[in-house]
DNA sequence: CTTTTGCACTCGATGTGTGGGAGTGCTAAA
DNA sequence: TTTAGCACTCCCACACATCGAGTGCAAAAG
């Protein structure tokens, strides 16, 4: 007897009539019988038949019934199949690429630019999009600036790749006076300015430790500074998300509570950020279906993300989120160019 | 005949039932019948007698059923009436204060303090809480810093109350040497430092008219580059909102379609903006009820909004958002002393 | 004139039964 | 190995009856 247990031992035929009830599933969200999968193929083949194979993915774990005189759907296994194996994603008409080119082609603020990605991605997918802010480890330090302010306080101005900037007040012992913050800022600028802020950091506690040796105050001044700075947890882990309204027109999650639980995990961000922080290191596109990844929330739910990179640095992750029964061979190629096409309109940025 | 339909014609008796029906109805959401009320009463009245009156109270506007053999629930006319005049706002008790004045207190950045404080609003509610951006016209200008950036481009800092920092990126005509706008930031902290925007912008409109007679270059650069700075759309008009979720448990929103418009209203931000600056002007507590603002997506939600001050200027709106069968008395007081404790936090920014 | 009693009536919610349709699994024949 | 036949399961839609809460009205009571 044949070996049915093995993904790879699977006939053509069972895996072809597999990838057809998928793509019809994914089309209409109705579980599919025999009889119509029978009508679909391409093979001459009496529903019978078509039940036995349905009948050997079910056992493979591919393919489930919600009940016993229902059609059958894909599992989250057999999704994972679907999408790594049988997938054939469309081609992007020119339409959609200017489309999305367009979106991000008025040069804008990085904040807005994110903005505007994830809300195109919504639009364009009808699901939610979502993309996560750049990390700033591996961005180069254009400007150091320092303003005083009443009480101790001083405001330090982080000039990042032009179209970047950033904020923070720190507390400093004494009072300084802008003469000496502009030499200070002076000094860092001519030491730092086009370092990443990674090495900035780096540099910082090596001069930390060897400062005892050093008996210039204004560098001293400078360094302290720089350290709270630079050093302060510079964590920016965040993200942009839009279209959340569109997850309430699919059938499979609109019952409210699961909803209220999914937005809450969008608004609570760390289940999230944790998975889009997954898919950072793990190059490429990739795809996270149902509870896969661990997340409750996201039971029945797929995230589809991409990182996006400049000058072959990754920045951060795109991507989209929706029901498994997403079209993903339109909402891949979309989230794959997205990603590029963000990759380089950040890079004018820089 | 007694005249029926004015409502200050009322007699004491109907005006008491209706107040207990609605802070019935707000109880428990359930239409009330004659029978309920009459044993609720305090007075010694027959289901029919009750019947009676609350035939009037429906022709009046006050009541609606929501079919023949129900209870009846109050209209928005009805609410209006129990909110203007029959309303008794509990007293908070200690501990929520306490509760208020912790979650305010650790200072910080203001955009935190006000996403804390919307987001202590809506749990402390179980609604949905809202806090509009502080408006900046007349607040004071601390400190204006210009960096010269690439391609004819200059970063705009400008300080406003410590806490308070604006970024802008303007285009010149001409590369700026630092020195020229270390002289120009000079100049323009001279002139305006301590001084509201709105008094500055007044300001280099005047300076802009006079600028033909005026020989010195600095003065020239300074007054362009501010006004391209200033005068710039400044409108900051935002708001942070947390707590949307909770509206999902709202008995009479959890229809799916409506929740999704509401959410989608909150997204796009422009009626709610609307709403908000409406209560901006009218000082004091505020509260629109159902359709009564003009805006469709709010049909069956309630919004009480304060707005916040510091030293006697408005700033901006808070408040919270929920269903018109909300509790009133719960909530009021919690919105009032939330706009003033969030003005006294402030106070300390500034 | 107001209040109450009594009564018929309405309407939604709930439960039950029934038929039909879609789909299955199994067995036996092709 | 595939197909035909068939009994069976389950959901769903619909009709129908019942129940309970609540109403409106008219006539009686206060």
């Amino acid at each position: 007897m044949q070996q049915k247990h093995e993904l790879d031992q699977l006939p053509e035929r069972s895996l072809y009539l597999f990838r057809l009830l998928v793509e019809k599933f994914i089309l209409d969200g109705q579980p599919v019988g025999s009889r119509t999968l029978a009508r679909e193929s391409e093979f001459d083949l009496s529903p019978a038949t078509v039940r036995n194979i349905m009948s050997d993915l079910e056992e493979m774990g591919l393919l489930q019934s919600p009940h016993t005189s229902a059609g059958r759907i894909p599992t989250v296994k057999g999704y994972r199949l679907f999408v790594d194996t049988l997938l054939r994603v469309n081609a992007l008409n020119q339409q959609e690429i200017d489309r999305i080119a367009e979106e991000l082609g008025a040069v804008q603020d990085t904040r807005s630019l994110l903005q505007r990605t994830s809300s195109m991605l919504s639009d364009i997918t009808h699901l939610a999009g979502i993309v996560m802010l750049p990390r700033q480890e591996n961005q180069a330090l254009k400007h150091v600036e320092f303003v005083s302010l009443s009480d101790n306080r001083v405001l330090v101005i982080l000039v990042i790749n032009d179209s970047e900037i950033q904020n923070r007040i720190i507390h400093t012992a004494r009072v300084y006076s802008t003469t000496e913050l502009q030499q200070a800022s002076n000094y860092l600028n001519d030491l730092f300015a086009g370092k990443d802020l990674k090495a900035i950091r780096e540099e910082i506690l090596r001069e930390l430790k060897r400062m005892k040796e050093n008996v210039n105050e204004i560098m001293q001044t400078a360094i302290v500074m720089a350290q709270q700075a630079f050093i302060t947890n510079s964590k920016h882990d965040d993200y942009v998300l839009a279209g959340q309204t569109n997850l309430m027109d699919v059938a499979e999650l609109c019952d409210v509570e699961r909803l209220k639980k999914l937005f809450n995990s969008f608004n609570q961000k760390r289940d999230i950020l944790h998975l889009l922080e997954q898919s950072i290191n793990a190059k490429g596109l990739q795809i996270f279906i149902g509870e896969e990844a661990g997340y409750d929330v996201l039971h029945n739910c797929s995230v589809v993300t991409s990182p996006y990179e400049v000058d072959g640095q990754i920045l951060g992750v795109l991507g989209v989120i929706g029901p498994t029964r997403m079209q993903y061979q339109r909402v891949i190629p979309i989230v794959d160019i997205t990603a590029k096409m963000l990759g380089s309109a950040l890079n004018s940025h820089y």
